[in-house]
DNA sequence: TAGTCGTCAAGAGCGGTGCTCTCGTTTTAT
DNA sequence: ATAAAACGAGAGCACCGCTCTTGACGACTA
């Protein structure tokens, strides 16, 4: 990784990282926009245009950031279903989910770049795909795993999806190849209701109302493991 | 409203409308990032320094527009639920609940206000909780009306939640008196569910995924409201 | 070895931001 | 009528992202 050949690409490299590290502990402690290629500059010791040679904009810091971010979260999520016994699908839609609050909790601002409201007047380009969707790769496996090993009853809860709405997930779907659309429909819908407890969690809606918020999670987690049909 | 008494007191209101006026369009087309108290005052002819005469800070009028956000959202909610015959509690839920919807992805910068990362410096004084809760609080009386007629019956999903689980749901318990915390905490988890969809279709995260957004979303709704019990 | 070429940090500068202070003027209240 | 309060305008401070130019240093090549 540091294999560069020549003096001039090692301290290069070296610079980049370090430009990349302080900006992402001004973000954890700032936020998105207190984000300031000035201030990064001002700590490395270099005037303010230098920091242009490395990244040749501040959006392009910022995607940069967000791409690390998606990969450590995405890193956490598959050490934790790695970590658990294959055959034991509820323990690892548990862990896994738990792991992502973890992370969201301990690393609010990144959390915030990755799902919170886009940073105005920015677009995140397409190099960002392929990190974002590693967290929703690993709860489709697991679905996916779960649908084959037959540990998967729906509970009746409503009428049946149509077959327009089995087909709008047919991309998600294919996160799990071989399971049918509408547990398919039950994944997203749990993956989304994941998502919006951790979002009110950092962004502060729980605050003066749920305290101790991992307990409620875990049993959240384990209802919406219910509308999944995972057996427990 | 607009009785002020001297003609100083009368332009002045004149004066802060337009200021918030011009605030929210300019946030509707640029984000909270891209207001600007200098182009604010620019579009009136104003200095900037006079708009202080107003608004003390960047962050007081952007305080004013998260109130008036959040009662924009609680009344198109609580119109949506007046207008639904009161015993139908699933119509009522539906529709309340598309509301939300509709008006997050119609306002998509105020929604991102509203419920997305918090602005960066930004602290929500006290004065929003009031308005804040009005779209919940609907929620909550369609929960709590639709207990007393006995329409609920909660589907077994997972084993009971713990005392302690139900204890930290009281809080917001309060808005469905008479409800059992089970149902409290069912409530809760739809609600979060409804706003981790709205927040995934807002910021983006279904794009190029699900195209008829409305019509999973009310696929979504119903299986929601089965898992609080509702009948259908 | 000598020379050229590319990379680099530095500095000045542009237009923008939120915000403060002062200074006359106008309107209100006494 | 006079004192007090509110007001708009202007200059100015410190900060921001970003651009352009300049001079020095390192790495390849003749």
């Amino acid at each position: 990784m540091t294999a560069g050949r020549t003096a001039r690409e090692r301290v290069r490299a070296e610079l980049t990282r370090e430009i990349t590290d302080i900006a992402r502990r001004q973000l954890a402690t700032e936020g998105a926009g207190g984000l300031s290629l000035r201030a990064v500059a001002r700590e490395m010791g270099m005037v303010s245009s230098a920091i242009y040679r490395y990244f040749p904009s501040r959006d392009d810091l910022l995607t940069t950031l967000i791409i690390d971010g998606y990969n450590a979260l995405g890193e956490a999520v598959e050490r934790a279903d790695a970590a658990c016994p294959a055959g034991d699908f509820l323990d690892r839609w548990l862990r896994v989910c738990h792991t992502m609050r973890d992370w969201a909790v301990s690393h609010p601002h990144e959390y915030a770049l990755l799902y919170g409201s886009p940073v105005p007047g920015y677009q995140a380009p397409q190099d960002t795909v392929a990190a974002r969707v590693r967290d929703v790769t690993v709860l489709g496996r697991i679905l996916a795993e779960a649908y084959q090993a037959s540990a998967i009853t729906l509970p009746d809860l409503g009428p049946p999806p149509s077959p327009a709405v089995v087909a709008e997930a047919a991309d998600i779907g294919e996160l799990m190849p071989g399971v049918p659309g509408e547990v398919v429909l039950r994944g997203t819908m749990a993956w989304t209701s994941v998502y919006g407890w951790i979002n009110f969690e950092v962004f502060g809606q729980f605050d003066n109302t749920i305290e101790d918020r991992k307990t409620v999670f875990d049993h959240l987690l384990r209802v919406l493991a219910g509308t999944m049909g995972l057996t427990w």
